[in-house]
DNA sequence: AATGAATGAGGATTCATTCAT
DNA sequence: GATGAATGAATCCTCATTCAT
């Protein structure tokens, strides 16, 4: 890789794995906005164009489109898992992180609820390890006789609220958030991401 | 067409007209499994297939899917609506009647979720008439003392409930409708279809 | 789009993006024998078959059926205006080369027609630019006391020779030609493309 | 056929033979509009609709698209050699004739386009008698010394004409067939059906 | 390592034609 | 004789995926 570097066709010269990881930034951030905009459905060639990219490189760095949604998914779920690690994290406080990624993503939403029968199978069969980490980091803060602490019903409640959050408009989201919660009686602390 | 005449014709006599109720049936009955098994983007011809009829015929009950999944839900719906008529109906009795369409049919819970994003947005907005006359039916036994009385707690809680009916088994199904509504501190009667 | 993933990708080889302009080559010339074999409503897939690529290809240089119609003609108005650029050309030079090409290209010939009402309006509609074109070339070498000089003479000339041409062979074509000009005491040079 | 006579479904009693005769000429009306508005490709249901019968009526009557457009022809042709027989029938009269009805039908401008090389084939050569008819009709009228009398000009003239007449209205294509007559320098009496 | 053209199967839709009633 | 529903092939168009450059 000393004479050869301009073997690409033409177009920007070859800029080495530096351009890997800055195109994987980009697929990510495209693949969110996409999701968000035209639903995970969307035509994966949207999602490269979007991002400034061939097709191949999407396939380069996401095998199938499930990879894509799980790409996505994953900076969500870091951040509630890094929100558990802070020692004075409370449930109260997990709930507003978690409420804040609903709010923020509507790939997000759809990782909460349970699997729907036949539904896109492949997508949330891959995915359900990340709603998993979900459920874990929030189980840490959940003090034992909290109303959600019996058997499955954290996870039943998340589902729910996040079935509720459906809206066009972000406002609206958040809103429809909190009072989902509050029909559950649950107490939810600010609506933020989790900066550390 | 360009030039060829005489395209085919053979294959099972045509049955004549008497057929074309007997198929309309069949189609809302294979629509519904269908939608149930494979969600509600499956082929349409799958629809056609299932209901032993040429695809033809499904465009001539039901122009578009949307129309299809309008024709399975409204069967869903009018039961509601007639539970609703009984003099004897009560809120719990209602909540019991919804919750058993609930857990009876995939596309019925898809109705009562409020709009996704981007999703295939066409069916919801034409099958939007239908979940509010599922909410009217229900609002005409709601006590104003209910706790769900208050702005749209009762839309909120329904399509909260139906988030959590997601399972493979209609076991599974029911009980997890039944657990929501329980962390919603919501009373439901029994189960059951409405059978006048 | 279901939940089939992988559908297929095997068969001749990916020949890159060289291919790209072959093949654009390879579809007009198909277009055009295709049109003039089997008219202007042939099968769209009868144009990728006969230029040896897939059906995508041809969506991919025309979007649609116009799109190729006007590809092929665009050719036959360019040489006409090419024609029109030649110092030394005459009107009846100008009407050869016209008369050439209404009897190479079927596709040509139906341009020159005024719309027909009903017929797939589309394709006249957006290929009416193109007659104009050929018309305004014409003109530059009309004399001012030429016959066809007054008003729409000219237009109506054309589309009336234009229909003249409609015989299986080349030759016939010709022959019908040059007899439709002279029913209109018209003048015509040497039938022939312009070669520069 | 006296205790029997309700046999078919419901709808309007067996009217007998008469209703055949009735049913042709609606379908022969109907043809004449729907082809004139849609183009000779309109579906023949279109047809059978406008003509308010059933689809299997049509094909009673009209054995494929071809024969309904022989049909519609027919009537024109006819009158045209009804003109023919008058003993005070000039050539300019009859011109006046055929011109009526190339400016009143559609589908009788096509029929007097020769042969297009490929396109809907079947429709012209089993109405290529037709044409013929038309041109005997004229021919009978034609003086010797006629500027149109050599050779296939006057078939050459008729094709030429009829190319002409392309226009959404009335007015606009009996304007557009006279300048095309006086184009050929071809006098042509009033334009108006023959009456008798 | 990136590009983007090509592949070709698959889903949507239309319509000529038949046939039980 | 008439009705009009059903058939199912054929066309259009879209996209996931590969691969020469």
């Amino acid at each position: 890789m000393t004479e050869d570097s301009g073997r690409h066709g033409r177009g920007r010269p070859n800029e080495g794995p530096k351009a890997a990881a800055r195109n994987r930034a980009a697929l990510v951030a495209a693949a969110r906005e996409v999701f968000a905009e035209r639903g995970l459905e969307v035509p994966l060639s949207a999602i490269a164009k979007r991002a400034g990219v061939g097709q191949a490189v999407l396939y380069r760095h996401f095998s199938d489109r499930t990879a894509a949604v799980a790409a996505v998914l994953e900076e969500n779920v870091r951040q509630i898992e890094q929100a558990a690690e802070d020692e004075r994290a409370t449930f109260a406080g997990m709930l507003g992180v978690l409420t804040w990624h609903l709010t923020d993503s509507a790939a997000f939403i759809g990782l909460l609820h349970a699997e729907r029968a036949g539904s896109r199978s492949g997508i949330r069969s891959q995915t359900l390890g990340l709603s998993e980490r979900v459920e874990r980091a929030l189980r840490q803060h959940l003090p034992p006789e909290h109303r959600l602490s019996a058997g499955d019903d954290l996870t039943l409640a998340i589902a729910m609220v996040s079935a509720a959050v459906t809206s066009p408009t972000r406002e609206e989201r958040e809103l429809r958030a909190l009072a989902a919660w509050r029909l559950l009686d649950v107490e939810v602390g600010p609506v933020r991401a989790f900066d550390g």
